[in-house]
DNA sequence: ACTATCTTGCACACTCATGTGCACAATAAG
DNA sequence: CTTATTGTGCACATGAGTGTGCAAGATAGT
């Protein structure tokens, strides 16, 4: 009656599933229970002594992604709204790995609740910073705020989804597309970048 | 053996497969076969009378689809880049029903290749505009041409695949989108479409 | 060493989708 | 009207994926 902890092996490899189901279903989010076991070097039958369900494996994904990306959009606090929205776009790439599968994750029909509702407080946070760059004269006016964030919130997803994570430029290529969004000539944002050094921070590999 | 003329219901079933498939492929590009062929008001085994395979049918679709946008870029002759850009968004965004269904397909994996081929002098349209407009100063240059020009494809796929088509101000959506991403302010976009109306015609639907 | 905890392989039942064969009913063209 | 053409329903084979049960083997913790 008196249960051992857990064993160590055991915890890593859940780890591994969790790990190895990002990388799949980041370039096909139907990939199998099967695939991604296997590229976890398990086999399918232990995957399910990890996780109930192929969905209950996907909604942790979500789950602790969607947790990081909320604290991401707290933490970014800055005064003009510009910077705020750069440096969001800039915190977030960061997460590349976490980011591209709830970016494909989020289009699938059968996850597409689940993965709003996880967000809800990242889309607020961009919602209020859409409204707050209009009626600062930063953004551009000739959308409705609404659709001014949704818009941003789907070219980012875009971007991120599409983008060779490992690239250099990439995560310039981010901010940069998300600042054009909000209504900056590229000139603007190139200087805005430039005055501010420290947002997209030199990655030193190549 | 004298072959008697194709009954004209058969023709019309024809065309109402792929309109139907277009529709259900837009929404989900792994509808089945039983899904495309009963909204299109026939049975599945009929479909198959007129498709070898469920590929026969989306090949057909996507062939059909990239001959008109083909078309279009080749119809987009304005001097001035900016210009250009934003005309052909608005005419594309008009072909937005078999625009949707490209778009939705050109993502799965397994129809890429098919997709980049029919769409190949569409994308050197496109991949001439961002060189162009580059070298008159009125695209910006702090992305290498041929990473703008995907950076445009992407963005007007996702602007498109992503909207309800049938909302009023969808089209001005989509171009005032693809000019921001080509590096303009908002307001230079503004000016843009104010001093050329016909590109984005007022369109009397609600 | 002992043992509870994992992992594995295999068989099985189930679902969903594809593609085909065939007989029969409907119908447009002549 | 006659008939070739087309549509339909059903059965069937196939394949891929999911989820479970079970017995046997491997292994980390104590």
């Amino acid at each position: 009656m008196t249960t051992r902890a857990p064993r160590r092996d055991a915890v890593e490899n859940r780890a591994g599933i969790l790990s190895a189901a990002r990388s799949a279903l980041a370039n096909d989010p139907h990939a199998s229970v099967d695939v991604i076991a296997r590229s976890a070097g398990l086999s399918r039958r232990t995957l399910y002594g990890h996780f109930d369900d192929r969905d209950a494996l996907i909604r942790e994904l979500i789950s602790s992604g969607a947790q990081r990306f909320n604290a991401i959009a707290e933490s970014v606090t800055d005064e003009d709204s510009r910077i705020a929205l750069a440096r969001l776009a800039a915190l977030l790439w960061r997460e590349a790995a976490h980011v591209q599968v709830a970016a494909a994750l989020a289009l699938d029909e059968a996850h597409v609740e689940h993965t709003a509702e996880a967000l809800a407080p990242l889309r607020r946070t961009v919602a209020a910073l859409a409204r707050r760059g209009q009626e600062d004269g930063s953004f551009r006016t000739d959308l409705a705020a609404p659709t001014l964030a949704r818009l941003i919130e789907e070219m980012a997803r875009t971007v991120i989804s599409r983008t060779d994570a490992t690239s250099s430029g990439a995560a310039n290529l981010a901010v940069r597309t998300v600042l054009s969004i909000a209504g900056l000539s590229w000139r603007e944002a190139d200087e805005l970048l430039a005055s501010h050094p420290e947002i997209v921070a030199a990655e030193a590999s190549e």
